[in-house]
DNA sequence: TTGTAAGCGTTATCAG
DNA sequence: CTGATAACGCTTACAA
């Protein structure tokens, strides 16, 4: 009889009219805001809201408060665990604090980077979160450089956690030294003769691990090499460890820029009866959860606590500058991939 | 001077005010709406867009159309490749038509999905999909249903990749089936002593699978078993092979539940020293990257599909009532961890 | 303690 | 072809 007026289904309204009260006084206690509310007025509303089911419109709300409680996290691909588990890393303490998670893959793309953070700045997030390393003097980084500006302008709080070109406070570890200390090992463990499967040409990450491997050979007084192609797939470092298998005499070790390649390798090297790590040893870099399940030496890189700090930062706010960096700390995990010279 | 009036930095308002315009004539050329807009006007308004970096408020465009593009994904744990393939399906098809993709973790926890839900009506979702199965007889399974049913109520499309005991549309494979033609396919080989490692207790998929193996097993007179308790993790197979190792005799072949497990079995078995497929063949269920980085005979489910099949339907709106369902085909996917009785 | 009303940035209706 | 103006659902001074 009544029904034929305005307010929507569990909107704001709705439980206001049901609880014979204004909209403000309605919305003042379903948001346990400091202002005052009668007791009794409040229960009302309360019983009304339960009734009607009431559902507060975060959109509405986010229009009007200007936050939007979104945070966007800008992956190369979400099925690679080194993008997944720093997603799960930002999800969880995200959704902690009530905040939504955005996933957008952008397979190693600038471009692709370029188009999801426009959308991410049409939905306002609050911040965006550049999971992947950059390319070394990328042409396509100008864009994308004034569009973080222009977020950051605009009170987006934008981080990244590899290196990049664009200004922005970097959460990050040493890939380096975790490269470095890992050939280290290798060496420590009597291998004179490592080779190393590169990660996507141009990428920081796969230069700055490259050169980790570099250093600490050359200061051991080795020669470096063979260094062959990857792209941190399984497929190019399958491909890799064919060519090595080619090759002459099969080195000391192999480093795989990444674990995927790593486990690329391994299974061409098995699978041409070479064995593991008598024959050769074999170790990854970054330690997910595929190095634990083929117990693989590897290097760990916290990824979930990557995402988790960067979550936090957002979430509170404080953006420090723009261009501050925390390097959190990597951790050589020696397994069963990898053995002493002329091993056991 | 003139500037301290309004307008939002790269608002509609601003663009308007820019090119001398209406806020609606602006509207109009940037949105391709049909209504006819001077040639002349139409370029100073998109001048003054592109000058002062206009950002259309996808949050303000939301509100007033009642459409959010935004499309929630309930997954287990995004790190779990079973639920990041479906994710990247959801999101591939989802950004190419201007969508934002959401994933909630929820641990297989009814509590939390309910949780996860509760935020993505408030944010007025277009589209959930449920990634994951259900419980069987699930108590809180009850509450989880009435969200789903009010959600629907509010216009949201709500799809589940998997069984779930509320009502909505279903895109699967038949589990049982897909466990059915392994077991058969081992038995095939010459494997009569056949065992299996069970999924989390109580999940629809857990007991669909086991189902299909038991079927196998009785429909070729063979006695099933031994079967070991698993709950999709590398760990919980691990343990299972540890168990089945300390047993009297190793049987012919072993099943895992999905891939995760299998994976977890084989090291353990190989740790012992013993021959996969040699002295027993291993398989595995779903074909996730793992399989095939270890090489391991599963069967596919055909996970991105399911994703990209969910958001094609919550983009399109046609939600075909709510009770249908599209059963997606498995395929059996022999690789290197079985082998013929006795193998060579 | 409660209500009124002015936005938040768009879209959409209806007049000019 | 262009411009007011009323929503959308909510928060928040400002009044009462």
């Amino acid at each position: 009889m009544s029904e034929r007026s305005k307010p929507a289904k569990g909107s704001l309204a709705e439980v206001a009219r049901q609880a014979g009260v204004s909209i403000a006084t309605a919305s003042r206690v379903l948001n346990q805001s400091s202002h005052p509310v009668a007791e009794a007025t409040r229960k009302r509303v309360l019983e009304a809201a339960e009734a009607v089911g009431y559902s507060p419109s975060a959109l509405a709300r986010a229009l009007v408060t200007q936050r939007s409680r979104i945070i966007g996290v800008i992956v190369g691909d979400i099925v690679d665990p080194y993008f997944a588990e720093i997603t799960r890393g930002i999800e969880d303490v995200g959704a902690k604090a009530g905040y939504l998670t955005i996933v957008c893959n952008a397979d190693r793309r600038t471009e692709l980077e370029e188009e999801q953070m426009r959308v991410l700045v049409d939905y306002h997030a609050e911040g965006v979160v550049f999971a992947g390393s950059g390319y070394v003097n990328d042409p396509k980084g100008e864009e994308l450089a004034r569009l973080v500006e222009r977020a950051r302008e605009r009170g987006m709080t934008v981080l990244s956690l590899a290196h990049r070109d664009f200004e922005c406070p970097r959460i990050v570890v040493d890939n380096r030294a975790a490269a470095y200390d890992l050939t280290d090992y290798l060496i420590s463990l009597g291998h004179r003769r490592i080779a190393f499967i590169k990660g996507p040409a141009g990428l920081y990450a796969s230069e700055h691990r490259l050169e980790g491997y570099l250093a600490a050979m050359e200061e051991a007084g080795l020669e470096p090499g063979p260094v062959f192609e990857g792209d941190f797939t399984y497929d190019l470092g399958h491909a890799a460890a064919l060519r090595m298998l080619g090759g002459a005499e099969l080195p000391d070790a192999l480093i795989g820029a990444n674990d995927e390649t790593s486990i690329g390798a391994m299974t061409a090297l098995r699978q041409a009866g070479v064995s593991i790590p008598e024959d050769i040893s074999v170790a990854g870099m970054t330690d997910t959860r595929l190095a634990r399940f083929t117990d693989m030496t590897t290097v760990n890189i916290p990824l979930y606590q990557f995402g988790a700090v960067a979550a936090r930062r957002i979430i509170t706010g404080e953006s420090d500058g723009a261009g501050d960096e925390v390097v959190l700390p990597h951790r050589l995990v020696p397994r069963s991939t990898t053995t002493r010279r002329g091993g056991r």
